[in-house]
DNA sequence: CATCACGATATCTTCGAGGTATGATGCGTG
DNA sequence: CACGCATCATACCTCGAAGATATCGTGATG
């Protein structure tokens, strides 16, 4: 049995006429009739009473016109499904992303992903690149945000943002006073950084910039993330950050761009022979819409 | 798109390889890679990863999978459900009956079909005969149990059981002295009757046996069915019933048979042209265990 | 009784499902 | 590194069957 005799079977029951059915679904007539009976042969009873007009279903083609029916509508269905799911429109992706991106971009990133494909279940997950990196490796996380450059084979990224180092100080601090920093202002200063396990690029990144400038930094605290800011608003130290901590808009901490900074990048991240294409999506949507640290609150002015 | 494309994929899908997939299936191994191939063709997107050992599912693959496994399903269940219904075992069937008949063998009837074709709804509905004979004709009923001939042209019907007549009598009536009478012995009693349009076939045959006796009996009193005894017990007159109504055993009535009784004939009728495989299965089980006045009480005696 | 409507049958053509032989490719092993 | 093996794709052929056209059988209708 083939579906063409359930839709020529289900043609005929609903129109209750072979050559009306056999109009409707593009064939001549014989063949329709023929194709009814090949499928009454197999199944071994008959689905029509066709010894009176108009012509009526048997109680057992009555039975089986509901199943044909649910079973075509099961193909159909599992048809669009499956595209959706091939244009990465239905599915589930794991993201994971620095904590700092919170607050400037991946809402604006997941509200574009959500409109374009809003039955992919997203998972975000909260972790520093080296978390990310691991996750990507062992097929947990399917995209990550990095900061800094990325060395594994394995993993492809792309830069989706570059931005500048600004200088985080608590607000009793004496270089307050300046608008314009340069690195070697604080060279000896402590440091509060995050450990360099949690992200081993951006870190090695920081420090090779204080080398650079002609001194390692005295680091005194190291804390994750954006705890890394209440130990220098508490006056442990300073801290080099990305410029989109500025959306955080702390009132217990000063930041001042860094006028010899070199631009830190913000990476997107995926396994190199990623097969989903719920992920390729997200992908070009984070290309499409970039990632834009002040998008957001600009929006929300704009409604309220 | 065929069932042939979903059940070679879902083969595939299964075995994860082509070689296995077509040696379950069957056929030959580059049939089946072109046929996934053309349904891979006309969905428009790749089913399977074929770039390593062993292949795997795309997303999209996945999606259809399920979807694949509902309609094959929705297909097999369809054609057994189906099946069912050609032979009688699946629908719903509509039967009418004497109220006298509840007591002594459609109990058994409704066992022993119940056994065969527990998916048939049955619907039973205790009617006279003049009102089965109509509810057959609208086509509300599609069995019916009739005493006496039938005329109707449209309607089938078949003696299932023959029975004589007896006489019911009050117990204080001076006739239950004697066993044996014949119906000229109760000429000038009054009688007690069914109204004639419950059953107009049982009625006539009654009334023309009487002529044959030579009399024609003087009906006090009509009432329905079983009622018909509680008048008779009342003392209100006499009646003529059939056999089976023995199986009631009620104290405060005697019966003797009526030696000069002909047969009364129950029927079995139902529509000329029923095209119901239920009903042609019920009407299959009636012949097959018969309706056996006793049959019943013996039954529950053994079981307890 | 002639006609019509409608499904079945007969016969032919063409397309494609499935067969065999072989090629391409990736992987493990001596 | 070469070789063999496993595995899927391609090439080509055959035959069955889906569908077309013409025609028949039959029940309903004026």
């Amino acid at each position: 049995m083939e579906l063409r005799h359930l839709r020529y079977f289900a043609a005929v029951a609903e129109e209750r006429h072979f050559g009306r059915a056999a109009a409707r679904l593009g064939i001549a007539q014989p063949p329709l009739s023929k194709q009814v009976q090949d499928l009454e042969r197999e199944l071994g009873f008959e689905l029509f009473d066709r010894s009176r007009r108009p012509i009526e279903l048997t109680a057992a083609g009555e039975t089986l016109l509901e199943h044909a029916r649910a079973a075509l509508h099961a193909v159909e269905a599992g048809v669009h499904e499956a595209r959706r799911a091939a244009e990465g429109r239905r599915g589930r992706i794991s993201v994971g992303y620095p904590s700092s991106l919170a607050y400037c971009g991946l809402t604006d990133i997941l509200r574009a992903f959500r409109k374009q494909a809003p039955d992919v279940t997203i998972r975000t997950q909260p972790l520093p690149s080296g978390g990310q990196i691991e996750g990507l490796l062992r097929g947990e996380l399917h995209v990550g945000f990095v900061r800094g450059p990325l060395h594994e084979p394995s993993l492809v990224s792309e830069v989706v943002r570059r931005e500048r180092l600004m200088l985080a100080l608590p607000p009793d601090h004496p270089l307050t006073a300046r608008k314009r920093l340069a690195l070697r202002d604080v060279s000896r200063e402590p440091f509060v950084f995050f450990p360099r396990d949690r992200g081993p690029a951006f870190f090695d990144f920081l420090v090779g910039f204080c080398r650079n400038a002609g001194f390692s930094p005295k680091v005194v605290q190291e804390a994750s993330q954006v705890d890394v800011l209440s130990l220098v608003a508490a006056g442990f130290g300073v801290s080099i950050v990305p410029d989109s901590v500025r959306e955080i808009r702390r009132d217990d901490i000063v930041l001042r761009p860094l006028l010899d900074s070199p631009v830190s990048e913000l990476r997107l991240v995926w396994h190199r022979d990623n097969r989903s294409p719920a992920v390729a999506r997200f992908i070009e949507v984070v290309r499409c819409v970039g990632v834009h640290p002040r998008r957001n609150r600009r929006r929300r002015a704009k409604r309220t």
